[in-house]
DNA sequence: ACTAAATGTGTAATCGGTTACAGATTGAGG
DNA sequence: CCTCAATCTGTAACCGATTACACATTTAGT
């Protein structure tokens, strides 16, 4: 590797000088500014982050804590941090904490071990954010005072509500997700409230997990526990697609007999038979919007709203009448 | 931040005691030993990296470039690196390339910027290793002696041919895909050489994309292009289900009409229905097994095989007769 | 022409670790 | 009791950058 300090002997200047061209910074004379440009071409110079960071006490690193990567959420919002990040110049660390506080401390170590500049966090954990590093919550926000970027679950819910009372529901199932997860709480509060509203006669489902191995089994448990019904609102795609799955080896048509709505909409609910209507969820932007609001923490910029709320869109495909 | 300095003040020592003690390195007394830890404890103090880092020349980071994130393969490969790195005290940076050779470029000069002491790579760049960095391949085994670990897909190829020799393919559709991808390739002439070793006749559909939007089209100009089939083994599942559920707007039914077999087994193959019959790879064990191998490479360990191919399953479920 | 401000440059300290080297102490063997 | 090796420990150099400070040289203003 080629440091400053040979850039500044084949320059002919001190390192002083050639620090002070890389980085615009004090004064440089023409014809200095000129050499060292020349011998960094010649020579390939390229400086290196570690030393910076260590004088700097912080890189242009940024970390990226997620639950589950393998959940097709997170791969897309993760997208879109990449995304940001790496326009501006930040790498990204990626840390997968599995709902395990452990893990999620660990990470946090690590994280200051490598003088990382902020930390992006889609995990459930609630830091006591004592170390002094930005931190910017990923579709979690909680009540405390801290930075994030969520989507709005609860209006979320409402339009699968909605979208159900237009297409004429009558006896409509809502599955409730975990209780501890903040979200899905909304999502199954905004479609009650609707619901409520308009007078129309539901019962909620409650299944106690998101992991997708029990998406089969619970499926076929909501048939057996309910005798009629012809709407379905889904906790997400994966459960509605189980659902929708369970149904039709039952021999219903959807949307005739029973209409399903999800939430998410993951690629593969379009690709479905029929074609899943859902509620979208701004992933990509989530990640790519928090990546620019913790950029901007770290760079002291004007952050306008400390808590930013996405909107969730209805995305009208073959599974409502 | 609390500094190795600060430790060896609070214990009585110098700074090197307190660096053996740490690294077990060299002679340090029995009493040195107990204040030294004492003070650590006391104070809370825990090593920077950075700086160690930099006299190193090196990191505990390792580098992971992958070609698209959102596809759903490489999550699943993504949380094997993590994992095999995080049980060993790496931390995994990752980069999204893209099949863009300029961004793989940026990122590796980003990675040798911060030291980092290996990469994995699943990105299509055919890089000159001229940097001096452990590099292994994944899931892309080219001919060259590099290291690499991948899913023999020629295998894949053949499972799948024999799976639906064996479901009674009369008039089978295979599907190439696109010819840059290596392993595309494999699985092609994988599954042709049991096709042709039968004497089975078949059509190629050639596909010139792994893009996701590009899949619903796809699958109709397939049905355009070919009258009639019974049979069709596609490039992967995201295709497979396109396939499906054109063929059932089509009114075809499946497995009975046309039967279709897919690869690479993700989460939504068996939430279908019909459930799609697959050939499972193993993305988990590729990524883990990647990351075990350049941790062996970094820590000069003795590496039995350079090139490790790992099998692909077939996976029965419904959309085979 | 004279002073003050602006500009240009190099030396050396610093960031937080690791380690070569030298000097001190202890212990074993003769 | 002496010698030599083994064991401990501290000082200082080093990794590759940034930057405070001192000093030199221009430039501008009167």
């Amino acid at each position: 590797m080629v440091t400053i300090k040979q850039v500044a002997e084949y320059a002919g200047v001190s390192v002083a000088t050639v620090s002070r061209t890389l980085n615009d910074s004090g004064y440089v004379g023409k014809e200095s500014r000129r050499k060292v440009e020349e011998a960094i071409k010649v020579l390939g110079y390229y400086p290196n982050e570690v030393a910076r960071s260590l004088y700097q006490k912080s890189s242009k690193m940024i970390g990226l804590l997620l639950p589950d990567i393998s959940n097709p959420y997170f791969p897309l919002l993760a997208k879109g941090v990449e995304d940001y990040a790496q326009q501006n110049g930040y790498m990204v660390i990626l840390g997968n904490v599995e709902d395990n506080a452990d893990k999620e401390d660990m990470y946090v170590k690590f994280f200051s071990q490598y003088n990382i500049s902020g930390v992006l966090s889609a995990a459930s954990g609630k830091r006591k954010n004592n170390d002094r590093v930005p931190y910017v919550l990923l579709d979690r926000a909680l009540e405390e005072e801290n930075y994030s970027i969520s989507t709005d679950d609860r209006l979320g819910g409402k339009l699968a509500g909605q979208a159900i009372l237009e297409s004429r529901g009558q006896n409509i199932i809502v599955m409730a997700g975990p209780r501890h997860v903040s979200g899905a709480n909304d999502r199954l509060s905004g479609a009650l409230s609707v619901l409520n509203a308009a007078g129309a006669s539901y019962r909620v489902f409650e299944t106690e997990t998101f992991q997708v191995d029990r998406a089969e089994e619970t499926a076929q448990r909501l048939f057996d526990t309910f005798k009629s019904f012809d709407s379905v609102i889904a906790s997400n795609d994966v459960y509605a697609l189980a659902v929708m799955k369970e149904a039709i080896k039952r021999k219903y048509r959807i949307p005739e007999d029973i209409q399903i709505i999800g939430y998410d909409d993951m690629l593969f609910s379009r690709l479905m038979y029929p074609g899943l209507t859902t509620i979208a969820q701004p992933a990509y932007e989530v990640g790519f919007k928090g990546a620019e609001m913790l950029v901007n923490l770290i760079e002291k910029k004007v952050i306008i709203d400390k808590k930013v709320k996405l909107k969730p869109e209805l995305i009208r495909r073959d599974s409502l009448r």
